[in-house]
DNA sequence: TCGTTGTGGATACGGTCGTATCAATACACG
DNA sequence: CGTGTATTGATACGACCGTATCCACAACGA
């Protein structure tokens, strides 16, 4: 063997330039060669990594989700063990608007995707998948939590959490058109909170 | 002067070839060539007509917000005068909506307008300019019903609106993502609604 | 009728794209 | 130390892009 060189490190640091561009410059502006360029490698290293355009573009799409993953892990960590619906609420949808200049920028790149998927499903076809699993899952807490009592039945589970996520991605999307900062756009999801879910942010139990 | 054509119905034929291209295949599958073809011309009529592909680029845009334009007022109409601030929302988010075909696709072009004018500012800049009228005007309707009694004043009417514009734009999202129809999606956006605006469906004064 | 002019067909140019090919390098390992 | 293989440089190919050019034709004014 020559070089020896980490593929996925090879792999990670290219999808990296390519989200750069497509934050950055959109979607349409990713080619091989402006990956190329923009990771300071030739042309044939993004062909020897990545043997199509589209195993690139879906390394991109597969990272953005778990870069989103990651936020979520890091958000509830953050706040510890124990937590209250409404704090899992605030803690989820919370890491779906874009807090900090990296988000955004990730943001930014999902939308794009996002665009491409509408009209060419073969890209991120899971694009779908995902947030269905979101609502399915925010859904159980909180019909759990109508049942317990730790929440006001104010309605059909399902519908509240639906209205939620699309209220998160609307906020999401006027928060990248510069509408409004993320820390306006907190605001107005942790009031759509207060509606659905009284208790802001306390714990489960007696404390 | 020679055969004597109409520019004016030329170029919305071309535009609307355009946007049928944009709302099936993407912003990405738009070409001059493909226009043309779509369209049942060759390449040099839509060269004759739009000089540059950007100045056609800019006719699907103003041509859909044209169509939004008429969507409202068509809807507007329909609901006679006199019109209660709880209608007046219900009338104007509606028609944001996506309620059947025809919207849906220019949804899903408005959306791939939408994506590349978040990188590429130079297409589309009064795009922002657009929602943030709309919001200035709901919010100042939202105001006066609260002074007039006319509405439960739940909380900040700017909030309020931004959070209803950001619901039906994550809503017509859900629904050009195949995740929800578009009567579900209205039927949500109604229920929200009902928190911020009782008096469903109701006409202001005695009546 | 003739010439002027609006309309559009045919074709070409330079550029960028994704992808393929061929060779040169450089290192691990027998 | 050789050697084979992983890596990568250089370059080319065909396709499509936006745009430009040249020319044919048709109709209207004079």
């Amino acid at each position: 063997m020559p070089k020896r060189v980490d593929h996925e490190e090879r792999r990670a640091h290219l999808t990296a330039a390519l989200l750069r561009i497509a934050s950055t410059r959109g979607l349409q502006a990713v080619s091989m060669r402006e990956v190329a360029a923009e990771a300071g490698v030739s042309l044939r290293v993004v062909q020897y990594y990545f043997t199509d355009k589209r195993t690139l573009l879906d390394s991109g799409l597969i990272e953005l989700a778990a870069r989103l993953d990651r936020r979520v892990k890091q958000r509830a960590s953050a706040a510890g063990s124990g937590l209250s619906v409404r704090a899992v609420f605030d803690i989820v949808l919370g890491a779906i608007l874009p807090g900090d200049e990296q988000s955004r920028l990730d943001a930014l790149a999902w939308t794009a995707y996002y665009a491409v998927a509408l009209t060419d499903p073969s890209l991120g076809a899971d694009g779908v998948h995902f947030p269905n699993a979101l609502e399915d899952w925010l859904t159980a807490r909180l019909t759990v939590a109508q049942q317990d009592g730790a929440a006001p039945a104010a309605g059909d589970p399902r519908t509240e959490v639906a209205a939620l996520l699309a209220l998160a991605n609307g906020l999401t999307a006027s928060v990248l058109g510069r509408q409004r900062t993320g820390e306006e756009a907190a605001g107005i999801l942790r009031h759509a909170l207060d509606r659905v879910l009284a208790d802001p942010r306390g714990r489960v139990g007696p404390g």
